[in-house]
DNA sequence: GTCTATACCAAGATAGAC
DNA sequence: GTCTATCTTGGTATAGAC
């Protein structure tokens, strides 16, 4: 490794950074907090990192690397049933091990995307429609109801991302503690059959 | 009206205030932006209101009025497809009619509700728990599947609040433009159906 | 190549004018 | 009672030391 200290100092700086934008969003984190956090004197995050947007964006580079990863589980080889719940338990692995992520992400979006405006427009854009055609497919197959496959992809995107995003209200309403993974679980388990419930056209078989 | 011109004032800051913390969250807003929008000098918001936490809290207590007045729409009265749907389509036409007070919300819970932990621990707590109370008992009878009450709560809120808070996402999977009013309620619809067909027991009668 | 004292600026708040 | 010139703070970024 040619330069050590630069590559563990970044890699403390980023992990900080990520907790602290996903705490306070992008303007509410300061260079201070996140240089105390990666345990290093606040002046000296600039050598690493020029400015605070170019922190931010190599922070957003690593969420949307985690969001493609768990996009690529919808595939369109299994039936319907084992396809979305496949991605649905995907996403909601995602939100739990990967809150702050999600969270960075849903106050991007919030803030009208002014650094992630070209992944929308782009990869985003390119994969809705590609899944939207694979929904139509099934529709068509009359293996689902008929509904615009956008609607089941909101739905599914808002649902798994809530447990990240207002896991703050979600531990209010469990009596101040976070979920339990066994409540985790549980609900991960009913979101997928609550979803596919709901989607899936009653054939025949039952 | 005792002083008209106070009255007038604070309602416009009031309004300003609510459009630039929905847009940029509490630390992005500034003074010197609510006070353009308003049309009034920037430092003659301190005379109104005194510090900026106090006018956002301000603009939080309308929001939360609001949310309430569409959680009024939970009702144990009818059949429970019937009460879902009403709620669910309330908390669409929120979502739809103060989107920004939706924004509001989400990055105050993102934040960790600083300002709001007392409205989540009393007024939401009870409300999920006589809501949660009416879906066990309609569990009981028969009519919907066995879940938990909150993850069903979860997935509403999550999606109603996802055409507000996505907003800017939506807009551009819709090739750049905000969804129009037939679009958006053909998702009310299909949002509706989606979540009772989940939820629906499939009785005998069908 | 690594780090820090210092400059500069923007934003919230106040003291005092009208 | 209404409004504004000014102060202070705290935050990013830089110039320059080690």
């Amino acid at each position: 490794m040619s330069s050590s200290i630069r590559a563990a100092h970044e890699d403390s700086i980023l992990l900080a950074a990520e907790a602290v934008f996903a705490e306070r969003g992008f303007d509410g984190a300061t260079m201070a907090e996140i240089a105390a956090r990666a345990g290093l004197p606040k002046a000296n995050l600039h050598y690493y990192f020029a400015t605070k947007a170019e922190l931010y964006r190599r922070v957003l580079a690593g969420v949307l690397n985690a969001w493609l990863s768990a996009a690529g589980t919808f595939e369109s080889s299994s039936d319907p049933a084992e396809a979305l719940g496949r991605y649905i338990a995907a996403k909601m692995d995602l939100a739990r091990q990967r809150p702050q992520g999600s969270r960075i992400f849903a106050s991007e979006i919030l803030r009208g995307a002014p650094e992630i405006q070209d992944f929308l427009d782009t990869t985003l854009r390119q994969w809705v429609e590609s899944r939207g055609s694979i929904v139509q497919k099934w529709i068509a197959a009359g293996a689902l109801k008929p509904i615009e496959p956008k609607t089941l992809l909101y739905m599914i995107w808002a649902t798994t991302q809530h447990y990240a995003d207002f896991a703050h209200q979600i531990t209010t309403l469990n009596g101040g503690d976070p979920l339990s993974d066994e409540d985790f679980n549980t609900a991960k388990r009913q979101v997928v059959e609550l979803i596919t419930a709901g989607v899936l056209r009653p054939g025949p078989k039952g």
